[in-house]
RNA sequence: GGUCGCGUAGCUCAGCUGGAUAGAGCAUCUGCCUUCUAAGCAGACGGUCACAGGUUCGAAUCCUGUCGCGAUCACCA
């Protein structure tokens, strides 16, 4: 049982004997630095059921737990606020039952457990990955992580979007003027040479466009009747025919992307447990929208065209079927989610999808629950705010995007110059230190977007370098670090678990012995908020009040071995701790640095 | 126009399931390396929490309205 509970039970005991009345629950805070306490009861929340002057009512409760409970040293009221002093006793038996938990914080999953699925990525694949991707997957990669500590099966996934117009025109520019051009002929990767056909269709496309103009035709015919874009649209209904040739061109360049894409996905640490692919699932999208069409959850329009009507529920008529009878981008994502119904026992499906599609989302989900599917209700969008640069929206097309693989390119040497300027890696081998840039660099950047909230929106500005100092994750990886360099240097046993008696505590221990038993709460609130800006921000918390400990007193140079035995440990669980708090976050931690 | 999201220090962000005097980092300024890594620590400066009402003992937080920014309302994905 915590103390909070044991206090909380106290408490009602207390108001039980003194004013004969029954209370639910307790509120509890955290007590603010300027008042003595570890812990703070609201006396305020307590004046709906018991009348009279918080102040007097605190003070009652102060005494009756104070004496009667050994955890509560002293007590003190501030308006509305009773301030509880906890005993030190208490909090090292608490320390030593967290340091003792090698998983502390993380809950493991029961076998039996229904899972969760995380969709993430899921790229178009006609070009290279952009900013805006990276902070897709690591959102992703991290809820994900951060849903599995806290104690559930969780499967990672995307849905590959390699069918479509986009693809054709890929496919088609590199036909007419790509003389052959492979990976391996030219040394690009596979994405950023199939990127370079999409940027050149377009080209032409604008170029075609402007002759049609000259010639006389206005500017919404000439955007459609562009004979390369014709000729793609020709592509995509072979496509779908299954004409060999088109096929064939397919396959290949989508290997190229694949390739690439793999690449891109490992310097970022991200993984997957199943790829789905739209070329599988747009089918079953179709057989289900016939379905839905005969049970009249669909209507047809005259000219063939599959609608659903959602003006009653406040949204607008949505197309789920073209009148040629070729699928919609959402007749895939309803089949995409029925087939992962099928293939798991889901008990919920998270998209993480840009905040632009929120209200595809939105009507997806309510599809699929006029279609019937119970599980409908467990469907959530994880929507991100978009990565802007000060010029605005980034363009693959028009080539204002920030490359993924140049950022982390760029990321690592600015790790590298800072390592090389400050000099502290003698010893190191070249391939050491080339491990460590990677470690720093990427930190970094990770650490840049996922401290905030997915639903804010992050302003890039490649003019100015990504920060190492303050609140980021070299300054992080940093505390770590020093703390593995304390560890190595350790020449005695330190295993040794040590009473109250043999141990006085520093209000700078305590502050770091209490924001370490919040880690725990700070996983369960962060899955259930899909929110990895909880942890970072947590992990930041941790690393100030650590660093401020690590200031204050000495560790190893203690005089009494007691202290020095209970400070290497606690330096030790802060560090586990972010550890464990970064690896949720999907960014290593140095040794050195 | 309808719908959704956002608006907190010069800048980037915490805090938002209501609680005490609204917190960090960057930038500017002051101290601290003869002790465990100064990518650090301690401090100063900096606020009409967009605005106006409402609910409440108590509002940055909840509700309503206004303004500003963004997204979306495609036989694109």
């Amino acid at each position: 049982m915590n103390i909070q509970n044991t206090i909380e039970t106290a408490a009602k005991k207390a108001i039980k004997s003194i004013y004969d009345v029954a209370i639910d629950t307790i509120e509890f805070q955290a007590t603010r630095k300027d008042f003595e306490g570890d812990t703070t009861i609201v006396i305020f929340a307590l004046l709906r059921t018991i009348k009279g002057n918080p102040v007097e009512i605190g003070t009652k409760i102060g005494e009756y737990l104070k004496e009667n409970l050994d955890e509560i040293t002293d007590f003190n009221v501030v308006k509305g606020f009773l301030n509880l002093v906890i005993s030190n006793a208490t909090f090292i038996s608490d320390f030593n039952t967290l340091y003792t938990d090698a998983d502390f914080g993380t809950v493991k999953s029961t076998p039996n457990n229904k899972a969760v699925m995380v969709e993430y990525s899921s790229p178009n694949t006609n070009k290279p990955l952009h900013l805006g991707h990276v902070r897709n997957n690591l959102l992703g990669y991290s809820v994900a992580e951060i849903i599995e500590a806290s104690g559930k099966k969780v499967y990672k996934t995307q849905i590959i979007n390699d069918r479509g117009i986009h693809i054709c025109k890929s496919m088609l520019a590199w036909e007419r003027f790509g003389n052959g051009e492979t990976p391996e002929s030219t040394g690009l990767k596979g994405d950023k040479l199939v990127g370079n056909y999409y940027v050149k269709f377009d080209q032409e496309y604008k170029k075609e466009i402007a002759t049609l103009i000259a010639e006389g035709k206005t500017e919404e015919v000439a955007k459609k009747e562009a004979p390369i874009l014709l000729e793609a649209q020709e592509m995509l209904i072979k496509w779908e025919a299954g004409d060999e040739k088109v096929v064939t061109l397919w396959k290949k360049m989508n290997q190229w992307v694949y390739g690439g894409f793999d690449v891109t996905y490992k310097n970022l640490g991200v993984t997957f447990d199943k790829n789905y692919y739209e070329s599988n699932t747009y089918l079953l999208g179709k057989d289900v929208v016939a379905d839905g069409l005969k049970k009249g959850v669909f209507y047809r329009k005259d000219d063939g065209s599959v609608w659903i009507d959602l003006t009653d529920d406040g949204l607008d008529e949505k197309i789920v079927l073209r009148s040629d009878g070729t699928a919609v981008y959402m007749t895939q994502d309803i089949g995409t989610a029925i087939e992962r119904y099928k293939d798991y026992d889901l008990e919920s499906l998270i998209y993480t999808v840009g905040n632009e599609q929120d209200y595809h989302f939105k009507v997806l989900f309510l599809i699929l629950k006029k279609l019937g599917f119970d599980w409908s209700d467990n469907l959530s969008h994880l929507s991100y705010g978009m990565v802007e640069l000060p010029s605005g929206k980034m363009k693959s097309r028009e080539g204002t995007v920030v490359d993924a693989d140049e950022l982390m390119v760029e990321m690592v040497n600015t790790a590298r110059e800072i390592s090389e300027e400050l000099g502290k890696l003698e010893g190191y081998s070249t391939e050491e230190k080339e491990k460590l840039y990677r470690i720093i660099g990427l930190g970094a950047l990770k650490y840049f977007i996922l401290k905030i909230d997915p639903k804010k929106q992050i302003l890039f500005d490649p003019k100015e370098s990504i920060d190492f100092n303050g609140n980021t994750g070299p300054f992080i990886q940093y505390t770590y670090a020093r703390i593995q360099s304390i560890l190595r240097k350790v020449d005695f046993d330190f295993d040794v678990i040590l009473s109250k008696a043999e141990v006085s505590l520093h209000p700078k221990e305590k502050e770091v012995i209490k924001t370490l038993q919040q880690y725990p709460e700070v996983i369960q609130n962060a899955a259930k908020n899909h929110s990895p800006a909880l942890i970072a921000n947590y992990t930041y918390e941790l690393v100030k009040t650590y660093n401020s400990f690590y200031q204050s007193v000495p560790i190893l140079g203690c005089e009494n071995m007691d202290e020095k035995i209970f400070r290497t440990r606690l330096s030790k669980k802060v560090s586990d701790t972010i550890k464990s708090a970064f690896n949720l976050l999907g960014i290593d931690v140095p040794e050195r640095m």
